[in-house]
DNA sequence: ATCGACTAGGGTAATTTGGGGG
DNA sequence: TATGTCCAAATTACCCTAGTCG
């Protein structure tokens, strides 16, 4: 529970402390008051999600540790097979999910860093899955790359929702690559 | 009667050990004094009513753990609006899921005290949800009932996984609130 | 150009929090 | 390890000025 005061984060983001109170006045900034006179307090956690909202530059020692985790979201074992073969061999570290309930848990409980988006699985909307990430705070930098046999138009919508890439079927096993290295060493830049 | 010393509290707040013991002085905190040189002990209970009379965050392993939130899941929304109006009208707090994604994710936020489980939704093995339910430490303890309209020998194999109670479809109002008041009941004896 | 609304920053007094030595 | 006392540092509320934008 490592938390922050006003004073610290007036010096990381290099303006006066007054400005800061009143981003939490304002709750542009999540915070939480102490006893007593009301010193307040920001968790860590709430203040990244702060400067990244924002926009605003990430101290080394905030940024989020880099991980090379891969989700595969799919129903078709097939797919998930080829996926998994393809990233593994690329050095990512990459779990299987084949079911919504699976995807669901296991993104937020293993964090990874991208997740490979099947639109179409029964009893799932993957745009639904798309909107549930870029809405939740914890996991909306997960990149996302959407893989599906569906229309340019719906492919157009996932990007619309936030999707980082989108890969129609079938795809080249470089395509895949390409696409996954170059956001993951975003991610890395970025960091 | 679990208690806690002010130097635990300090790391959990974040805060030096002086403020805490000046927050007992003051009595923002409830708190009591051994014999002797006067060392200050603070109930779980206080400390956390104080974390939330506060709006300060509350640690996970603090998290009261009773509550009456129940999930619904179940694709069906005439069935998940029957239960939703039947269990919101005995006074619980009732969310819906309609796939296994939602199921997944707001078991794992929103941590419930009892879910409902339709065994057979598209696309999702509700087996492997109770399974994944009983082997995952945070919520192995969520009640489980399973509403469901396969045959005997399926409800017992739900049974034998750890579902905490099986209902029939079609079941009876009383039947329902008879079993989650049970349930219930029971959890908040055991909190 | 002036006004009004808004935002950032400065100064002060009062209080809280943090840290060291017993 | 926790407390009591003392002091320094940090934080807040309040009031103020300056700058921006339409």
């Amino acid at each position: 529970m490592k938390t922050l005061t006003t004073g610290e984060i007036a010096k990381i983001c290099d303006v006066n402390l007054r400005t800061v109170i009143r981003w939490i006045e304002r709750g542009e900034l999540k915070g939480f008051r102490l006893p007593g006179r009301g010193n307040n307090r920001v968790l860590v956690e709430d203040f990244v999600n702060f400067l990244e909202q924002h926009g605003m530059p990430i101290p080394p020692e905030f940024a989020p540790k880099n991980n090379c985790r891969v989700l595969v979201l799919d129903d078709e074992p097939a797919i998930t097979r080829l996926i998994s073969r393809i990233l593994r061999s690329g050095g990512y570290e990459v779990d299987v999910a084949t079911d919504g309930f699976q995807g669901g848990t296991k993104l937020l409980q293993n964090r990874p860093a991208l997740i490979t988006l099947d639109l179409s699985m029964p009893g799932l909307d993957g745009f639904q899955v798309l909107d549930f990430i870029r809405s939740t705070s914890e996991i909306r930098n997960t990149r996302v790359v959407v893989v599906s046999a569906l229309s340019n138009s719906d492919l157009n919508r996932a990007l619309e929702l936030g999707a980082d890439a989108v890969l129609q079927k079938p795809f080249q096993h470089q395509e895949l690559t390409g696409v996954v290295d170059r956001l993951l060493q975003g991610v890395a830049q970025e960091g």
